[in-house]
DNA sequence: GTAATAGTACTCGGATAGTAAGTGTCCGAGTTAACCGGG
DNA sequence: CCCGGTTAACTCGGACACTTACTATCCGAGTACTATTAC
């Protein structure tokens, strides 16, 4: 199992398309299926980048998420973090206050301060979130962009859209299709499609 | 759980009493026990210190672990690596070529070279590693040195002796309790004062 | 035309499997040193 | 005094429980938007 997971990673794809602003937020749905990731597990991590106000989440139809703060702002250790939490590199045992020769209880030295092999451990992590804090989002899609041919952005900002658009129809044409069959409708009580 | 796990650190710690030379090898059982570790499980991890080349073993009775290489020569990674091996800080899934805008295939673009994300955690890893490279098991001894009163190292390679004596001699004890009991005995009979 | 209402789509959170990895234990095989008795 | 057999202690490696964390799935609750209906 790696340290980073691969919520880690999803997220940190999904955040890649919010970075141009869209006209309507985009569901966790879609951006499970535009990915091809799990979306019943997208939708567990999606609300944690809403904790750590990475992203905004408006509720209810139409509903979805968008970037809250600017992606400049947002690094690669926010989304760490956001997701797994800040657990430690390494959990120290405290190893130095067992040693056998100490009869009755371990002696102050062998206890107070941070363990010798504990402080290797620490520097090591700080070196390690500094380098994960010094790229953004918004280097990240400079990267990304970079890469990609011109219009993919745009195709992709149009393809989520249209997926906002059809879900917006469904229901209408759903109704479509009901009067089309000659079925008579009844006034308050609504059939349940499907 | 976390990604530098109990079974480096109980390495490190045993390594940190080998730096200086012993007269008679340290057995493993004698190493645990020292540290308050369970014996089993550190009989275990120091064989693979052994095929890393940072200590030696000698085998059958009286045997037990020296280092092979001067403590200087031995960094903190070499050790991580002995023991976890080179365990990626990330697996990258490949999420870039699963778009579902891809419906034939992905193209080239966006399977070729390294993912950006991916990129910024193998940065990441590169500062990490560098880090526990920067301190060997010389350094960590001095700074051990430096917070233990002065006669500790001495007790410790004393107590160490002092066990390694005492089973040399546990044997012939034994023999003379069964003698005492009377119970008989095969072969070859033994008996000795320890 | 305006207000109430039903329905739907979405987010959010908890409960729950399944899987992988690390920790820890046990046992058998092979190896070496020491010891004893017999030459 | 020296030689061969026996025993004990040690390392090494595989097999096996146990625990924990992560991935993944499912379902219920709450919320907002839309369309329809009634006044």
């Amino acid at each position: 199992m790696a340290y980073i997971g691969t919520a880690v990673e999803y997220a940190l794809h999904c955040l890649l398309w919010l970075v141009e602003p869209l006209s309507t937020p985009a569901s966790s749905g879609d951006l499970a299926e535009l990915q091809g990731v799990p979306a019943a597990f997208l939708a567990k991590i999606l609300p944690k980048l809403e904790r750590a106000r990475i992203v905004t989440a408006a509720e209810g139809a139409r509903g979805g998420y968008r970037l809250e703060r600017p992606p400049a702002g947002i690094t690669v250790l926010d989304v760490v973090e956001a997701i797994e939490g800040r657990k430690p590199l390494f959990d120290c045992q405290e190893i130095r206050g067992r040693c056998a020769l100490f009869r009755d209880g371990a002696p102050r030295w062998a206890t107070s301060g941070i363990c010798s092999i504990h402080a290797v451990m620490v520097r090591a992590e700080e070196v390690l979130r500094a380098e994960l804090a010094r790229t953004t989002l918004a280097d990240l899609a400079r990267t990304v962009g970079r890469k990609a041919p011109a219009g993919f952005a745009g195709d992709v900002r149009a393809w989520l859209g249209e997926r906002a658009a059809l879900r917006a129809s469904r229901g209408a044409r759903r109704d479509e299709e009901w009067a089309g069959s000659g079925v008579g409708r009844a006034p308050a009580p609504r059939r349940k499609v499907r």
